[in-house]
DNA sequence: GAGTGGTCTAGACCACAAC
DNA sequence: TTGTGGTCTAGACCACTCG
């Protein structure tokens, strides 16, 4: 049984009358909305194909168009993925395509390397003011820290530290993670069914610390490439914090401006 | 007189036959290869309305519907502006929100400050075997070199060296720099013609030179943001190569990823 | 062949801007 | 009032996938 009114006759129209109503949104993007709750409801998984077209438009009692820009836009946000003459699907972090879109580091010269995710601690902690605020928790929150190093072919690259919160990722233990072969982002997405959607990330420059120097074998105090980054899930809801320090001695960090 | 071909009936329904068409290219994109050639041109100039969808698809002898789509990617890819009421617009490196789409540096604290470019110095040079191979040219090809200062509230923030293909600028003087008003791609575009669409950037942290620290008013060695781009006009042609030091102790890099 | 997304059309009407 | 882009519809047909 659905959990939700799959109809939206009462919402068409509103933009008729002598005002034009300040909460105006067109039927497209009420159905956007529509599928959104899906999603986040857990209703349809990463992965799984959602029903077709004219199904939803037969459902929503719209016309296939309709859906139709709808789905172009979830589509765009990588939310969704088209598939002529299949269907169109959750959008997973299994697919190695998400992988790039969340990593940007590239070798400076030679092909694709493989990346392999190697945790190095885990332990619960209590929120402190950056995190918290980073987060949208309170002080004294519990969390969960992650340490760990990235490498590709073999050569430490990156060591990331890891915030998450207790109230929606539980305990978060060394052995799950060494348990599970994937990206982080597909590990949350299979054991938590948190799905990370969009992430912000802001770059500097810093000196090594005597600890990641170590890790990244490299000098103490030689420039690394700080990754901050928050990720959100579905309602902009933020659910990671990362601080990441990156060796740019064979790698660097590419991006596109469009 | 129109200087291309206004119609597109013989390319309608190339895609029907037995074996499908290795070419074969929706209507739509089509158009939308017409319609980047006029910008090409510069029969349509950056800030100026193009044509309206119905007068474009009287034009084109397709329906309005199938000019809106081709619009629609182009709008996506910033290269034209929709204004509801007024018309469609060739995208503008005058227009101050094509100015944050290219300098992605935030202050780390605070609110928005003006950015301010101070040209150093402009030379004219031949092209070594690196600037050769990012711009597609040979070895020896005439180039302009610029060195810039970009400040933030007064404070020196980025060192900029950029490099310009002499065939594409002719001379570029450090007098026109100085007395431009306005970004650098807003400069090209109303000096030259040129209009940067698409950039790569490749980011890495270095230690600062002795020149840059004395500009950045930093410590020799300490650590910078090393920000590459190569920039793009139309037709995925290079114009451009620069090389940022990034001065990260109040700013920093920002970036979405989706 | 059946079902899916992808393209194209034609027409109606709405929202916005400018005269 | 006119012209622009924005939305919505209904129907036709094409391209791709799978059984």
């Amino acid at each position: 049984m659905p959990v939700m009114p799959d109809s939206i006759d009462s919402l068409k129209g509103v933009s008729s009358g002598a005002a034009s109503s300040p909460t105006f949104s067109p039927l497209y993007r009420q159905i956007k909305s529509l599928l959104l709750q899906r999603l986040e409801s857990g209703e349809w998984r990463p992965g799984e194909a959602i029903p077709s077209e004219s199904e939803l438009a037969t459902r929503f009692n719209v016309s296939q168009g309709t859906v139709r820009k709808a789905i172009d836009e979830m589509a765009a946000e990588n939310l969704l993925i088209r598939r002529q003459g299949k269907g169109t699907f959750v959008a997973s972090h299994d697919d190695p395509r998400a992988f790039f879109r969340f990593l940007r580091l590239v070798p400076l010269s030679g092909g694709i390397e493989q990346a392999q995710s190697v945790p190095l601690e885990c332990w619960r902690a209590k929120a402190g003011p950056e995190v918290a605020r980073m987060l949208e928790l309170n002080i004294g929150d519990p969390i969960n820290i992650v340490r760990r190093l990235l490498q590709f072919a073999g050569k430490p690259v990156v060591v990331d530290e890891i915030y998450l919160p207790g109230s929606i990722f539980g305990t978060v233990t060394l052995e799950m993670l060494r348990d599970y072969q994937g990206s982080l982002y597909s590990f949350f997405e299979n054991r938590f069914g948190i799905r990370m959607i969009r992430a912000e990330e802001r770059l500097r420059a810093v000196p090594a610390d005597r600890a990641s120097a170590e890790l990244l074998r490299v000098a103490e105090g030689s420039p690394l490439l700080s990754v901050e980054r928050v990720s959100f899930s579905y309602g902009d809801k933020p659910v990671e914090w990362r601080r990441g320090l990156y060796s740019t001695n064979e790698h660097c960090y590419f991006n596109e401006l469009g």
